[in-house]
DNA sequence: TGAAATGTTGGGGCG
DNA sequence: ACGCCCCAACATTTC
């Protein structure tokens, strides 16, 4: 007998459209299993999350249901990789895994093991590009043959690569009747603590869904509009890229040239960047990439990162976005850039436990981006520039990017009658104005717990001092 | 009505 | 791709 069988194993590529991994093998002899192997290392781990569960549950409920449409079905193991492959790999006279690339040290690692003790056992792994718009990162080299640091010149470069034809689904898989699996844990079954109430659903329907009415509407003026926070032109696709419920490179190759579309486009490359730079540089998982800040003396205070947490800093625009990811699992790019900054540079707290929050609720939590955006605005990482001009302040961020106070209001319900003046800084209210708006600072809404222009420049000096 | 106080705008420059 | 402070000069308000 011919042991020519394949398992499709699907890790963040929850997909069948532009999946070459899945397309590969549809094209060979052999049975295909397609797998989903549910890592307790990831489903319960220190930098798992319930939200990023639940949407993983969804996706794979839908990757199932979009498997069935061309008679195949999704298989669901539990357990270490490496043991369940090999389980699997034998008991079905498996002659190959294919693989999706991944880049994260973590995957890196679990990859290499995997490919290791399937190999001794006379099975092959197969890595196929899908997961950025670009593939094979390692040949990604200046003119110098160095690595890239700084974005634009990256982009530049990115930019002129080759991309890899588009997958169209699969027309059929053909995967045996007789394969055990287990059931896909419940929904119900997840730790409420964690579990925001306002989380858009998973899966490549959603997925399409969302990026066809963005392509079709709010790209247009994405390079005009995606700063402004209630209007939030964004895409809204960040958590779909992250579990792969839709292809970087399809999206790429289904938008046009003007400028909307371009500087959405530039959105893609910094997150192909951001892969590069940490598959590059692995130790950025837990320390700055530049040595001189390694020595920066952060701010080790629970009760201001806690404030912060909860989105009670007593500055609206920060307290906004933080509940805004508190309740939808989610925030928008801009409020990203002003917590990022309120936290490092005002609180002066350590970027990486702004870093592990974020990936504790978001449901695109991806460490790439996520670790790579944190140096960014902690002013410690790649792409640098002076610690000055990564320093926001609050004010004049809602002054820009919520001039109405719309976003404010909507997430911070107490300051809802406050008038527009004060929306900077609640606690300027006279006391009379506090009784009119239902807001007695100090009860209803905090004093600011920290001065943003002495924290300025105690940040400033501290870097200078290192 | 004038002078002082307060508000607005714009450019230089910051490691 | 992702700012802002400061200060000078000018404009407006206040008493």
């Amino acid at each position: 007998m011919v042991k020519n069988n394949i398992i499709v194993w699907f890790r963040n590529d929850l997909r069948v459209l532009d999946n070459p991994t899945l397309s590969k093998a549809s094209k060979t002899d052999g049975n295909v299993i397609p797998l989903f192997i549910l890592d307790k290392q990831l489903f319960n781990g220190a930098r798992s999350s319930q939200n990023r569960n639940r949407f993983l549950i969804e996706s794979l409920i839908n990757l199932d249901n979009n498997l069935k449409k061309i008679k195949s079905r999704l298989i669901i193991a539990e357990g270490d990789p490496e043991l369940i492959l090999s389980e699997y790999c034998k008991k079905y006279e498996v002659s190959s895994v294919y693989i999706s690339e991944d880049y994260t040290p973590y995957s890196i690692k679990r990859d290499n093991a995997v490919t290791n003790s399937l190999n001794k056992n006379g099975i092959q792994v197969n890595k196929f590009p899908g997961r950025l718009v670009v593939s094979n990162l390692d040949a990604i080299r200046t003119k110098t043959e160095s690595i890239f640091k700084v974005y634009t010149p990256f982009y530049n470069n990115w930019s002129l690569i080759q991309r890899r034809q588009v997958c169209p689904i699969p027309e059929k898989i053909n995967t045996p009747a007789d394969i055990y699996s287990i059931e896909l844990p419940k929904i119900s079954d997840l730790d409420k603590k964690y579990l925001s109430p306002n989380v858009s659903l998973g899966g490549e329907d959603k997925a399409l869904e969302i990026f066809n009415s963005f392509k079709s509407k709010n790209i247009f003026d994405y390079n005009e509009a995606h700063n402004d926070l209630p209007g939030d032109k964004t895409s809204r696709i960040s958590p779909y890229l992250h579990f792969g419920c839709i292809s970087a490179l399809y999206m790429e190759s289904s938008v046009g040239q003007s400028d909307g579309e371009t500087a959405w486009k530039r959105q893609l490359c910094w997150r192909d960047f951001y892969n590069y730079i940490l598959f590059n540089y692995p130790s950025n998982i837990r320390s700055e990439f530049q040595e001189k800040y390694r020595n920066l003396k952060w701010n080790n205070n629970d009760a201001l990162l806690k404030a912060w947490q909860e989105g009670k800093t007593g500055y609206p625009i920060v307290d906004a976005a933080m509940r805004q990811l508190n309740n939808e699992g989610w925030m928008h790019n801009r409020g990203r850039l002003i917590v990022g900054s309120f936290l490092t540079k005002d609180l002066f707290i350590d970027w990486r436990k702004g870093e592990d929050y974020f990936q504790k609720m978001l449901i695109d939590g991806d460490i790439s981006n996520n670790n790579g955006n944190w140096q960014w605005i902690a002013s410690v990482g790649v792409d640098p520039a002076p610690v000055f001009r990564r320093i926001f302040n609050p004010t004049l961020q809602q002054e820009k990017f919520d001039p109405d106070g719309v976003y404010i209001k909507k997430y911070v319900p107490e300051l809802k009658n406050v008038p527009l003046k004060y929306l900077g800084d609640p606690s300027l209210m006279p006391n009379d104005v506090q009784e009119e708006s239902g807001c007695k600072i100090g009860k209803d809404y905090p004093f600011p717990i920290i001065n943003h222009s002495e924290a300025r420049k105690m940040t400033l000096e501290e870097f200078s001092r290192v």
